[in-house]
DNA sequence: CTTCCAGGATTACAGGCGTAATCGTCCGGG
DNA sequence: CCCGGACGATTACGCCTGTAATCCTGGAAG
């Protein structure tokens, strides 16, 4: 099931640490976010329905932790946008970013030293 | 306001060819969708209630056509997916997809093409 | 004229989402 | 031994979405 980007949040902190317990991670995201508990351990909850996140028992209380990985949660958000957007493709995207001057010169050479990588992994 | 995935598909239409009548429209993206004329009248009113798009009276129906530039949607898709998962930074979605082999030899070269004219201009 | 129909306007309705508040329970403090 | 409070569980609630169905009106057809 899809991850709305509310629950994101609450992943991004236990992507950055884990496990946590509830109070923890309203700690974390709590502030930012401004949200109160009850608002956390609704997402919470609804995490553990969509059997992104576990809980393990710990005393009176439960830490959670992710149960999928960042990185496949970013592959399908970004395959999607580029799938709708840009017709499948890479480039496009990085040409409209070059076209609307979103580019620093720092993206740049970084983009040049990846291409650069992935031209000798390529052979 | 934000246009939802449902309306965006309207959207395509009207930017690949407009204006269109919600017939037109219908006969467009109906099929593929298969949604039902209802169904697209009612994105239609949302688009418009959304001032995403403009009707003008022709005859005993309306012609719609785009009221915001694909660009600037495209804008904040991908900056809003950018800014959420890649610290705002582009080089990282690239070297993500690098990552999980997901750029093909085109790909990579189109990328290079892309970088060297980005150099070329920026000096 | 009366009727039917095409088309837009209004209404529907379930499920997801953001944001909580309330309920029930068990443990620790008095 | 009883009570209050910390926690998780359950319930709330209005708005957005996807997906239509129904209503209304004015022109076309007979």
């Amino acid at each position: 099931m899809r991850i709305s980007t509310a629950e994101s949040l609450i992943m991004e902190a236990l992507w950055r640490r884990s496990p946590l317990s509830a109070e923890d991670i309203v700690a974390d995201v709590g502030p930012e976010q401004n949200w109160s508990d009850k608002t956390v351990k609704t997402l919470l909850n609804r995490l553990l329905t969509k059997q992104a996140i576990s809980a393990t028992p710990e005393g009176r209380r439960y830490l959670y932790a992710p149960a999928i990985e960042r990185a496949d949660y970013v592959q399908e958000e970004s395959r999607g946008l580029i799938d709708r957007l840009f017709d499948g493709r890479l480039a496009p995207l990085v040409s409209h970013f070059a076209e609307t001057k979103q580019l620093t010169a720092d993206d740049i050479a970084e983009l040049k030293r990846l291409i650069r990588e992935l031209e000798e992994d390529g052979q």
